[in-house]
DNA sequence: ACCTGAACACCGTTCAAGT
DNA sequence: ACCTGAACACCGTTCAAGT
């Protein structure tokens, strides 16, 4: 069926577009990473010469902005409802957002690099509205919108980091166990704190963890502010 | 006096170290930024060949995690007496880890994508500790301290993409009341908490934003968890 | 033990020339 | 308007050969 790597040239008349570009982008990301996606690899899986890409795109950092944007686009329209307040609703919008990111682990490393993506900023604006109408003082609530983002971007970079490693080894629970080792064997003079948890760490769950620090900072939020209903 | 830059070979005997190295890269991440960093460059400032720095560190990746521990062991011995309780101490440890990410903005970038770099398991290690002490629950103290330490390096990453813009403008007045403007001029029907809160950025601070989600997680960390003296 | 310098196999980007 | 393909100016890394 698909003649997707087979190389010759395309068919005329029927031409590329910005946004097949971005889509085989997005592709080769998550099969290989960032360093996977080069003009080159990516023009030839589009069976076409380097020099076409940048008649799409300005040049490989905005496909990435690009690239990030178009995922980040899709997870803004799945926003379920929730009962509860506006605490859990962004509760729910940093866990579908973690999904995502676990995904398309790319995303977590480049965005922290990057200012050019709408539909961050709107995730964003999202958590800043919500805050407002929670009942966070205006003073604060872009810092706090700010911080809770950050939180979020922060643990989908570290997951990232195991997320490559993993497919280097070979199953998730190896790597778990592998990690737990490499933990244990830690000098407990200058590791105490981490040698000792290694045991726990054999079940580690990303999910779980990230959990818990949302639901810190969401705490700490309550703690400071009562709701104004 | 500095015949830093002029080329011509190093004076024979007087052989590098793998110390110096690193320093030299140091000096140019500060500089230049992780994209100022080639191998390249880095042996013509040292005035010897490329081939030269494979002696001493095994790859680019490498030299960078090297780059990221001697900063980051710098700040560790710094450590200050605090009056107050184990989380006054992580507070405390916090800032001054993000004044040292500050001064070297590269840092924040790379770590996420790294795992070797070992005064930041230390440092990881170190908050572990206070959290134990202060009294959180066995089964919950890795996750808070990677929620903590996460938060900081994303802040830290966050920081990082304003200070290399800052750099390519002029002064931080004028980008902070560019930025400003940028966000006054945002569609208020697509963003509307940002295009609101785009007046009290003029003066936003970087730190005290930082302080802010900080004091957000510690007050989650009291209010969850009593001290257990 | 430490360095040299050339070579290899790549990069991103540009641009005249084509259709 | 859209694509081609060669060229430019770089990369990181390796490695025989030197001292």
């Amino acid at each position: 069926m698909s003649a997707q790597r087979t190389s010759g040239r395309r068919p005329k008349g029927e031409s590329l577009t910005r946004e097949a570009v971005v889509r085989e982008a997005v592709r080769i990301l998550d099969e290989s990473g960032e360093r996977g996606l080069t003009v080159r690899a990516l023009a030839e899986r589009l069976r076409t010469g380097a020099g076409s890409i940048y008649w799409h795109v300005n040049n490989r950092d905005a496909l990435l902005d690009l690239a990030c944007d178009t995922i980040l686009s899709e997870c803004e329209s799945g926003e379920a409802d929730v009962d509860g307040d506006e605490l859990d609703a962004i509760r729910s919008l940093a866990l579908s957002l973690l999904d995502t990111l676990d995904q398309h682990p790319w995303i977590g490393l480049h965005l922290p690099r990057s200012t050019g993506v709408p539909s961050a900023m709107r995730l964003l604006d999202r958590i800043g509205t919500l805050l407002a109408s929670y009942g966070v003082p205006a003073d604060r609530q872009f810092f706090v919108a700010t911080a809770i983002f950050t939180y979020v971007l922060g643990v989908a970079a570290q997951m990232t980091r195991s997320a490559l490693t993993v497919a280097a080894t070979h199953t998730r629970d190896e790597w778990l166990a592998e990690r737990s080792a490499r933990l244990a064997e830690l000098d407990p003079q200058i590791y105490p704190f981490l040698h000792g948890v290694a045991a726990q760490l054999r079940t580690h769950d990303d999910r779980e963890q990230f959990v818990t620090g949302l639901d810190l900072l969401l705490a700490g939020i309550r703690s400071q502010w009562d709701s104004v209903p």
